[in-house]
DNA sequence: CGGTCTCAAAAAGTCAGACTTATTCATCAC
DNA sequence: GTGATGAATAAGTCTGACTTTTTGAGACCG
């Protein structure tokens, strides 16, 4: 989506890291570099940068006389990007959704009240726009605007936390919000109700309310829980 | 610490690294893969693999006919260990410890909450084990011991919570407890208020009560906040 | 003078092959 | 059984030649 398979290392990537985050190749499966590279059709120096790059997302370890070993899940970096999407795109798909909403769910009412305090005049009103933006965009089968105006929304708050923590999982977030626009749930129109709570994020940070700004994202925050019966009613 | 420069690529990675997230190389530098090899005295190919791992990392970006330029620094992976490791170890280290304080308070009240939830016996055990472990170190100068129980405590909270994202943030957590211990405050004993959430944390997590582990979790976090004078009081 | 076209240079990308080194495992001596 | 020895193995490294893409300059028109 964002990075295609850029040169034939990146081919071989796009191949393998989704098998193996797939879980293709179980915990402790040894690879061998020539054979890989055969089965590839590529030179050995194109396969051992590829294996550097899954070695660097520490999906596999490369050690001397043993192979490629695939490393057991939970030494993945399951917040690289990359490694994301390729799960997004895999089998363990819901799964990894209903993580990153939770994830979601802590750090977007936190970055919420960091905005009303360190947001400036254009921040605000970018967040107001997209706001209005979803209003404009919420009757009518008009999803594909909706999504573009609620990413933007979510985008632009945990930008203006001023934290570069949160303001990079801006693409996770894309991420989750378009998955569940395009294949889960949501064949109707949005809520009413989350649009509203759009506005009044909106307008909480512009008038530098944090509690107010937090509670009222934390409210659209369980919404998405909800959505994914994550959270006992 | 946890990653040696394994190999001659590795050692590359070990000076290149930090130089680049430390700034040296301004947004936009262009670097020239031969160049770069003849200055580490090493091979082409041992050069590539560097490159390539520091792109999958999104610090540079190569492309034909320019080279290999420096991203910004928003575009970094900042979650990445090996990245985050780099950064603490430069001179951004002020900046980054407040970023990833911040991101501790919005993930471990949540991940608390969850604990309480999720918990199996074992890692109530644990937990308690831990919180017992900074009680008995909390006096007569033991911040050594003290901290290694501490780190155990927050990443079996962090575990116990059944979310790998959160999970996966157990190193980050450790870097940040160490970094405050090692260099910052804390040169005497540590605050007994904090001992004493943490005791509570673990009893609340065994009880079951999310929203009590959740606060008192809260609490812990808000101290580390006002540490670094990041919170208004 | 402005726009486009062509071409050559530059740097990354790719490949093949030879060589080095660390690690493991099996064998053997004690 | 324990420890030393050595051979096999797969990653690691280096080198040099070649390919491909991109860009910038200069030529060639409109």
């Amino acid at each position: 989506m964002t990075t295609p398979g850029r040169g034939l290392h990146g081919h071989v990537l796009e191949t393998l890291g989704p098998a193996i985050t797939a879980g293709e190749y179980p915990p402790g499966s040894v690879l061998r570099t020539d054979e890989l590279a055969q089965r590839f059709d590529v030179s050995r120096s194109v396969m051992r940068e590829a294996v550097r790059v899954l070695e660097s997302m520490h999906l596999v370890e490369s050690r001397r006389r043993v192979g490629v070993t695939v490393r057991p899940k939970s030494e993945w970096n399951v917040y690289d990007p990359q490694v994301i999407r390729w799960r997004l795109a895999g089998a363990d798909r819901p799964h990894q959704l209903r993580s990153l909403t939770v994830l979601r769910s802590a750090i977007e009412p936190a970055a919420a009240a960091l905005a009303a305090k360190n947001a400036t005049a254009e921040q605000c009103a970018e967040l107001t726009e997209c706001a209005l933006g979803m209003v404009a965009h919420s009757r009518g089968h008009q999803l594909a605007g909706y999504l573009v105006h609620d990413v933007a929304f979510h985008r632009a708050i945990l930008n203006a936390s001023g934290n570069e923590m949160f303001a990079r999982l801006g693409d996770v977030v894309a991420e989750v919000l378009a998955g569940r626009t395009h294949h889960e749930v949501m064949f109707e129109d949005p809520d009413p109700a989350a649009v509203t709570l759009h506005v009044q994020v909106a307008e909480a940070v512009r008038a530098g309310d944090a509690a107010r700004a937090e509670h009222l994202t934390r409210e659209i925050t369980v919404g998405a829980l909800q959505e994914l019966d994550i959270l006992a009613p």
